[in-house]
DNA sequence: GAGTTTGAAACT
DNA sequence: CAGTTTCAAACTC
């Protein structure tokens, strides 16, 4: 797979969609070359793009549930490291939902001859679903505007997509998902969602000209000579594709119209112009799977027909490059799948992301429950515009002029990424200046070897990247196996360690009660703080956008996103003081909580009617209440994050999420479905739960009865929490 | 950019 | 389980 071959293959796959432009010609032309930079394309596939897809069909469970499926490991496009370069590939074991690294290390590269398994199990098939794939992708990319198209990324993905067999009983070995439900769908699902993407440009054309994806495997090989039939083509999975498909009901007349569409849409979006990261994401199909098997429409028909054959390929992990920082943060694509997750009940399983950043390599959560919020909240924003664009998107004139600019903006986009490489902090603190949501995580870890959940990176399950600052790290691919043991090891001291640190109520909870409420969201164990009133991002809480709970074992709480004790600060003996400051803060604040929460209700009547990106949306009322006045907002940006857990109801896709800028805050926000979630956190977990937004004064809307309730013995919740979060064992790998 | 503060994570 | 130490982010200057 990793072979030099592959590599050019992937370069080739620009795809397009723009058969019908000028620019479609021009791009073939190019497209045999890049092979260096292919991984680099490759990496561009975005999760978010995966992510955005349901945001632009309807369903919007179907684009939760996706997100759950998909185990993601983002990229950094480095050219100068081969790690990150489309060597490293994904795998998904079709059973165990196992995810495994590949990297260029001889041995992977070994279990992934082209030539191997590829054209046997599911190439043919594959095709069908490469096309589903790489429209999936561009619409993402539409949506998420990432510049890189997604296409580089299927092509990655569809390197090794021929060994995915091999690869997959490899990866088993690495990583197994203890959720039999994932295997089982993987192994029931007739359909795979991975598609196989060509590689090749002129393979854009001979999709043209059949119209049809099935005939697009075909005439990819066979106008290809560089392209070997299993080789080239590119595996993706997309869960959501085939969701989409299905709800979009896409005709055998087919991919050409509403597909074409949609891949012109992708296009470029001069957002991604910014840094990027690489991003490795693995998600996990299973669940999607399922999802398909019950959503097998027509469009299934057709994709599936590659599937069927090769039953892995769901699985198989696919290399997401973000575009610009946001999408870095994967976890904007992952982000999105996070975040998607969270509101999905069921299906989703443990996706990490890396979620925040964009680039990095997402691994996959040992445990069940661990979503990384990574891009969360990108994502969310992606979705967002996807739902809010949809229209444009399949609008074929503005896609293809993206397209264009993808490829020539390629270059800028990778110089982008090594200047950012150059000076972390300086970027991060642009970033963060910029508003750009920090999913994508930077470590400056001197001590810990990354190998610790001191270092942020590795405690998001992410590979640590250029932009870190690190010394001496050892979280990087080339580690894997330290990475993963270790991370083994700190599981097996705390199965939660690496699951998400906030969670959220899911839509269904959130619509009524929780929703309406920022305490929808609750940090998993709650925070410790003595001197930073849960006013600075030394607290979680804080941080990650949430309000104080009961969990929490804060002193003088006074977080803005929601007191511990609940919307009645009774505060301790220190804050009386501080309260009298805060007055007029509150005054002011509090009537803008107000303001919001009637809107929230509005939308939460009419989701659709609101349009994602209103300002309104991005925050959560509260939120912007800690900020007013007196103290400055955080650095990066302010967390609107609760918006989308409390206030926002998340019915089918978070919206509200979407907008969200910020990146840790999304990073924080994995969310849980609500299924999955613990009764506890439902329902007592967050005390909030039951308050009603419409409290007048309440900047924070906290049930009553949190005051009086909140006696220590409250404080157990957070032993129950941690109990019902077992629940998730399964997408822990097993080793 | 260096130094300080802070609280989580790790250790005892 | 509590106390202490270590660590790196967040913050300040």
């Amino acid at each position: 797979m990793d072979t030099p071959e592959r590599s050019k293959n992937q370069i080739n796959t620009p795809i397009s969609k723009f058969e019908e432009s000028p620019v479609f010609s021009f791009l073939n032309n190019l497209s045999p070359i890049q092979p260096v930079k292919s991984v680099h394309i490759t990496q561009t596939l975005n999760a978010l793009s995966f992510s955005s897809l349901p945001s632009v069909f309807t369903s919007p469970h179907a684009s939760s549930l996706k997100e759950s499926r998909f185990l993601r490991r983002h990229q950094l496009v480095d050219p100068s490291r081969p790690e990150f370069s489309s060597d490293s590939e994904k795998k998904i074991d079709g059973n165990g939902g196992i995810v495994k690294y590949a990297h260029n290390s001889s041995e992977q590269q070994e279990n992934f001859d082209p030539g191997n398994s590829l054209g046997e199990t599911s190439i043919e098939p594959s095709y069908d679903c490469s096309q589903l794939a790489v429209e999936f992708v561009r619409s993402l990319n539409y949506d998420c505007k990432s510049p890189i198209s997604s296409p580089k990324a299927s092509c990655a993905a569809s390197n090794k997509g021929c060994d995915w067999e091999s690869l997959i009983s490899d990866a088993a070995d690495l990583l197994n998902f203890d959720t039999p439900k994932d295997v089982d769908s993987f192994n029931e699902s007739p359909r795979s969602t991975t598609a196989f993407y060509t590689n090749n440009t002129n393979n854009i054309q001979n999709m043209q000209t059949f119209g049809c994806i099935e005939h697009q495997g075909e005439g990819m090989d066979n106008e290809n000579p560089s392209t070997q039939p299993g080789e080239g083509s590119c595996v993706m999975e997309f869960a959501e594709p085939e969701e989409v498909i299905t709800s979009s009901s896409l005709n055998s007349e087919c991919m050409e119209g509403s597909l074409s569409q949609k891949m012109d849409a992708e296009p470029v979006s001069n957002l991604y112009r910014g840094m990027r990261r690489r991003c490795l994401v693995f998600e996990m199909a299973g669940a999607r799977r399922k999802h398909l098997e019950e959503n097998s429409g027509s469009v299934s028909s057709i994709l599936l027909q590659s599937d069927g054959n090769t039953p892995s390929a769901d699985k198989q992990l696919v290399p997401f490059k973000s575009g610009n920082d946001s999408s870095r943060c994967i976890l904007p694509g992952i982000g999105l799948h996070l975040n998607a997750l969270a509101t999905t009940p069921k299906e989703f399983k443990v996706v990490k992301q890396d979620a925040s950043v964009a680039g990095r390599l997402v691994i996959a959560p040992s445990s069940t429950a661990n979503f990384q919020p990574i891009m969360a909240g990108q994502e969310s924003f992606n979705e967002s515009l996807a739902l809010t664009s949809t229209e444009t998107d399949m609008d074929p004139t503005e896609n293809a002029a993206p397209l264009t600019e993808d490829a020539n903006q390629l270059s800028a986009l990778i110089a982008n990424e090594e200047f950012n490489q150059i000076s972390p902090k300086k970027k991060r603190r642009r970033l963060e200046v910029s508003g750009e949501p920090e999913g994508c995580k930077r470590c400056n870890c001197k001590k810990s070897k990354c190998l610790k959940l001191y270092c942020e990176c590795f405690a998001a399950g992410v590979y640590c990247v250029e932009p870190c600052s690190c010394q001496e790290c050892f979280n990087k691919p080339i580690h894997e196996d330290t990475v993963l043991a270790t991370r083994k090891q700190i599981e097996s001291r705390n199965p939660l360690a690496f699951a998400p640190k906030v969670i959220r109520s899911s839509d269904s909870l959130t619509e009524d009660d929780s929703s309406k409420t920022p305490a929808s969201a609750r940090h998993k164990r709650g925070c410790n703080c003595k001197k930073s009133g849960c006013l600075k991002k030394y607290c979680e809480c804080y941080q990650g956008g949430v309000g104080c709970s009961i969990n929490c074992r804060c002193e003088g709480c006074k977080n803005a996103f929601g007191r511990k004790d609940g919307s009645i600060y009774i505060g301790t003996e220190a804050e009386l003081e501080e309260d009298e400051t805060d007055a007029l803060e509150k005054t002011v604040k509090d009537r803008k909580p107000h303001k919001t929460a009637i809107q929230v209700d509005v939308e939460q009547q009419n989701p659709e009617s609101a349009p994602p990106a209103t300002p309104l949306r991005f925050g959560r009322p509260s939120v912007q209440l800690p900020f007013s006045s007196k103290k400055k907002p955080p650095r990066s940006s302010l967390p609107s994050i609760g918006s989308s857990s409390g206030l926002y109801p998340i019915q089918g896709l978070a919206k509200p999420n979407l907008l969200h800028p910020q990146p840790k805050f999304d990073k924080h926000f994995q969310t849980v479905q609500e299924d999955e979630l613990p009764e506890i956190l439902q329902g007592n977990g967050s005390p909030i739960g039951g308050i009603k937004l419409a409290s007048p004064n309440s900047k924070r809307v906290s049930p009553p009865h949190c005051d009086f309730e909140m006696s220590p013995g409250r404080r157990s919740s957070r032993k129950l929490i941690l109990q019902s979060i077992p629940a998730f064992p399964s997408l822990t790998p097993k080793h």
